[in-house]
DNA sequence: AATATATTTTAGACAAAACTAAATATTTGT
DNA sequence: ACAAATATTTAGTTTTGTCTAAAATATATT
């Protein structure tokens, strides 16, 4: 396999939601910042390679080999992302380039030996699932941090809200972007929040808990 | 820099044993395992670009740029070998062709928080210096166990004698390839040495140590 | 010094991955 | 249902890095 054609493969896999969905050919060819010719060529050798299923005009869909081989790089680039954050102390949308070009070497062994010494993750530091070394993985939805049920554990991943008093009193309670957070109880008086993140337990209404994402994993 | 430029001037650099030495075109060709023309090609480009000094049929010398680029490069490719046997428990003889991969990514950042990781590490498994961010680095040479001052460490790269008895004993004694070795003491009675070796301290004979090599670095 | 041998370069081709422009299918709007 | 709009493919180039075969230069030998 070649670099462009893990490309293709990744592209085509995060297009289709993982799932064996037709895909287009415009489509592929603007997330690759290519142009559509370009991509019915790759697209042919794909398809030779018996990575793809293509029919003229209706769009491409990856063969079960090439699912596998798209799961095998979303596990590389993800164990990647932990490392980088987990080891080498980068914010977490520092990571994403890095990973990009990680995610292409050879060495089953390095993987492995990674997964291990990252401890297993399954989940990246965007909260994206990790998949096993046989593809198996959990899907995780993104949820307002008020409807998560208490015991579960997510990543914050975005705003609702995004006016400067909210972004104001985020940082305040350092909560940030990327910060892991568990719900530890709910007060059924007010519906306001007892969470868990950076090992502090801290207390939030129910207006800021729904406007904070979370990404969780089930 | 493409990779396979990089490729070729990381090759110059061994050749040309590190100094901006003149290097024939066959040479390179032989390292890469291609053939002479398409190195006149490259060389051709390289020229262009400032890497290399170059005039046809006299060979090739890398430029400062060059050798400073052949620095960053062999950095890039010695700690990523001590990662991989530090961090990841490879052994010092399984890294050269994983690492040969990583070298290439791009990322200033991921090498010097590489660094600041692994402690800032002075030499690679095979004891062989690792050039600082901006190119400065001890030599480092290949000396026989019994010719090094009292004090000094190296790596252990090579026995003189490999008859099955004298390998027999350095298995015995827990000696191998890629260990670090200090010198404690020397006895003046019969040339003996203490060494430590993996935190043991050890005897060994005069006939040992006149049949193992180190690399030492000075 | 002249010739034989070895090394290096040139010229012309090829495969991979991209592009542009033109041709062909498909989908959409009325 | 049919024309217009959109999407996709084809055909022909380009660039990068490689190759082979032939020509040019350098080195070695007598």
């Amino acid at each position: 396999m070649t670099l462009s054609e893990e490309d293709y493969i990744k592209a085509i896999y995060h297009l289709g939601k993982g799932e064996s969905t037709t895909v287009s050919t415009n489509a592929i060819a603007e997330k690759m910042e290519t142009k559509p010719s370009s991509v019915t060529d790759m697209i042919r050798k794909l398809s030779d390679k018996g990575l793809v299923n293509y029919r003229k005009y209706k769009g491409v869909s990856l063969t079960e080999i090439g699912i596998k081989t798209a799961l095998t790089l979303v596990r590389k680039h993800r164990l990647w992302e932990v490392f980088l954050v987990e080891k080498l102390d980068f914010l977490w949308d520092e990571v994403h380039d890095v990973a990009e070009q990680l995610e292409h070497i050879k060495s089953e062994k390095l993987i492995d030996r990674l997964d291990k010494h990252l401890g297993y993750p399954e989940v990246d530091p965007h909260g994206d699932p990790i998949p096993s070394k046989k593809g198996k993985f959990k899907k995780s939805v993104k949820k307002l941090l008020n409807e998560i049920p208490i015991g579960a554990t997510g990543v914050c991943v975005g705003v609702k809200d995004s006016s400067p008093p909210f972004l104001k009193f985020l940082d305040k309670n350092r909560i940030a972007l990327g910060d892991s957070i568990s719900v530890l109880d709910r007060e059924e008086f007010d519906a306001s929040l007892h969470i868990k993140i950076k090992g502090n337990d801290i207390h939030i209404s129910h207006e800021i808990a729904s406007n904070l994402y979370l990404k969780i994993t089930e």
